[in-house]
DNA sequence: TGCAGACATCGACGAGCGTCGATGTGCTTT
DNA sequence: AAAGCACATCGACGCTCGTCGATGTCTGCA
């Protein structure tokens, strides 16, 4: 899987380079980051993270969400699969329903990634 | 685009209804957003705005992010061209060189979106 | 025990994405 | 004017993704 093996970074010089003042991300801390974002960039699942959010305790079941779009069921239930994979969401069976909740933390670290990381020059 | 037209599922009396106690996303605000999150979802592009952010002056030209991964040409730039597509980069040409800035505010406002959105329960 | 509802999984299809080699464009130097 | 460099664009390839209909699994009720 992991093909690169870079080094060769700056060639003394040249009048084009930028020397870096900050850390940047690493390759595997990129590739772990990645996924996380990639799950939510879908307006679908956005929507899907909104709504189990807005609603009541922070919870939503399927057939709820399922209402909320003029998608089939199983699409529906592979968006859900997608973030709960990702570890965004919580699913907690209740008899018959299935629950989904944002699990806490989680949009709380990607914002944090945005905010205090390496991500923001000022 | 729009394929179904969605029947009614709802049938009132059901107990996995969940009221909505916040404001949810609304889907031209997701379909507006969702494309700022993939454009950052791939760990090239995550590296390469880290990068770009972490440069002196938060910017960097293209040859010195083309040395930095084991990519060609052709591909980093490719992945620049999506970045500023999304708004995400400025382009600057001066004279043979082409550097890129991350956009002021673009990052901060992903940050906004997961922090004080409806996106966050709590 | 059997049936109906809620949700997950499966296989398939079209569309989009990441990557590449090749080529084009524009600037600089000789 | 010609050559060389930096970067963009162009097809093309394989792979992934979003969506669907059909089917499977499990629960609760008659």
């Amino acid at each position: 899987m992991s093909t690169a093996e870079e080094m060769t970074m700056s060639e003394p010089g040249l009048a084009c380079c930028t020397p870096l003042t900050g850390t940047p991300m690493s390759a595997a801390q990129a590739e772990q980051v990645a996924p996380l974002l990639k799950a939510l960039a879908d307006p679908v699942r956005l929507r899907l993270v909104s709504l189990i959010a807005a609603s009541a305790g922070g919870e939503a079941c399927v057939c709820d969400l399922n209402d909320a779009f003029d998608l089939t069921q199983a699409t529906i239930s592979h968006h859900l699969k997608v973030l709960h994979s990702a570890g965004l969401l919580d699913r907690d069976k209740r008899g018959v329903w299935v629950y989904y909740a944002v699990r806490p933390g989680a949009l709380a670290a990607v914002a944090n990634l945005f905010d205090t990381a390496v991500l923001t020059p000022a």
